[in-house]
DNA sequence: TTTAATCTACGAATGTTTTCGTAGTCAAAT
DNA sequence: ATTTGACTACGAAAACATTCGTAGATTAAA
């Protein structure tokens, strides 16, 4: 199950906001030139693909993710670190830290988190 | 520039083994039902594209990527970081390390890494 | 109660990626 | 010299993703 890149942006907001119609997704995702009815029919593809589901009793829709966001995250993680890193999660993390400049907090958190491994 | 799956793996061979055929990448590939003219046009089009470069002086061309790795997957990750992990590059390196297991070798390399910091 | 606004369903156009078959070229082996 | 095998070019089908228009239903407003 792998979401697309726009797949994801509605889960992200689904994620975040939790139950929400079409329309409010469509107004989070506040991307200026797409119609509504585009957000619709992807969020209606995604109840195919049981990404999501749907409370349909009141005229406005409902719609939730049903797929979870520490288990979508990992899933394209580990792709990436597959694909991408060689399957090194070391070269990923290193990567990330090193790129970007991180701030003082961010690395004690994650030195407090690899010590308790 | 964004590869797409298909393009970043044949674009994980040409880094890893450096210039090679389309067949060496084809093989290197091993996915068991994809033909062979499968490969060639993908790297076709990444030639188009631009993102390798070849050298077609012998009957059988040579391809190598012309994006580099550390750029490449630099971008991935920034955008992986963006509309993944909300910016947060600790969330993205803590999940990395807990969903998986990792070796004590590489927990180290990564400590090390944090102390350069 | 007619009108206007808002919603869903859905077909279809468009765009992109992935796949492969066929034709033609070249070089090596018979 | 002919055949065989490996190669490239390329068109086009198939698969998938994205976009939107239109029709029909429902609610709210005039």
């Amino acid at each position: 199950m792998k979401p697309t890149d726009s797949e994801m942006e509605i889960l992200q907001i689904l994620w975040e906001k939790g139950e929400s119609s079409v329309r409010h997704v469509h107004e989070e995702l506040n991307k200026k030139d797409i119609g509504y009815t585009t957000t619709l029919k992807l969020m209606q593809i995604m109840l195919d693909k049981g990404m999501v589901s749907r409370d349909a009793s009141a005229k406005t829709h409902l719609y939730k993710a049903s797929l979870s966001k520490e288990q979508t995250q990992h899933t394209f993680l580990e792709k990436m670190i597959n694909t991408v890193y060689n399957g090194s999660t070391a070269r990923l993390v290193m990567q990330a830290l090193g790129n970007k400049r991180t701030s003082k907090e961010e690395i004690e958190l994650i030195k407090k988190y690899l010590d308790n491994l």
